[in-house]
DNA sequence: GTTGACTCTGGACCTTGATCAATGGTCTAG
DNA sequence: CTAGACCATTGATCAAGGTCCAGAGTCAAC
């Protein structure tokens, strides 16, 4: 397969498939006689790999990371495993600064009439006052 | 009031004072003969009504707006109001989609024994299947 | 009156994850 | 054989929000 059928059969830039090569997220592919670069099916199950990890929030740096580990029979699952939960925690701790950003928003929108002077608008002073503490 | 000064009694670098300016967050302030920035207590607490806006997820540009509506007596206030609200309902889509990957997630990770072959690893499995639907 | 800290400008550089452009070689259908 | 599609490499560019550097001028203290 060209990197062109590659492209267009896992929804993606050949761009993109050259850059992950570059990133040591795809292994260099055999090549013909002309240079061009020639895939097998696994280059497929492989690029959707790293899109449903990027998908998890996985960065490109961590996703070359579960690929070595995924290749290493026996210990990579535990690791795996491991990254996974890793990846979790910071998911629930993003979503927890996200709350509290969001009630702190909210509580300011409330408070807010939607009209009068800048000065006794809520939101306005939240972000102006010297110091606050929630 | 020197750069370097604001800068410690706000707590940013002088090149982000300096770049501010450049980007239109801050006035262009009074300069001494010498061509150095002087500035007044203004600037402290614009600084910091910066800061706050940006850890409530705010772009600089949606400040630099903010900005520009905390300066307008009687109509800022409605629009300020509309643009916290925009936010929230911005942050509680994020919300929304982080739960989404963070359950999935959650689900995979309780699946995996944490040993074993990978071709046995949820994890890998879900990475790795050609088609799958939630 | 000089050392050391500070500031000025302009522009380069950083991160992440790509994307695009230029230039040139290759492949395939008619 | 040739047009048009495809592919190669290198290097530039993008968004966002800064950070850093060189080279030069300035300020404050001793």
């Amino acid at each position: 397969m060209s990197i062109g059928v590659v492209a267009r059969r896992v929804g993606v830039a050949i761009d993109t498939i050259r850059y992950y090569e570059r990133e040591g997220l795809l292994p260099e592919p055999q090549r013909r006689a002309s240079g061009y670069r020639s895939y097998d099916d696994g280059v497929v199950r492989q690029l959707r790999f790293i899109r449903r990890a990027k998908d998890l929030g996985f960065t490109l740096e961590e996703i070359r990371d579960l690929l070595a580990l995924s290749a290493d029979r026996k210990r990579g699952v535990k690791a795996v495993k491991q990254r996974a939960q890793d990846r979790l925690a910071a998911i629930d701790e993003r979503i927890a600064e996200l709350t509290r950003v969001r009630n702190g928003l909210e509580q300011l929108i409330e408070a807010c009439p939607g009209h009068g002077s800048p000065e006794q608008c809520p939101i306005l002073r939240a972000l102006a006052e010297p110091e606050e503490r929630a």
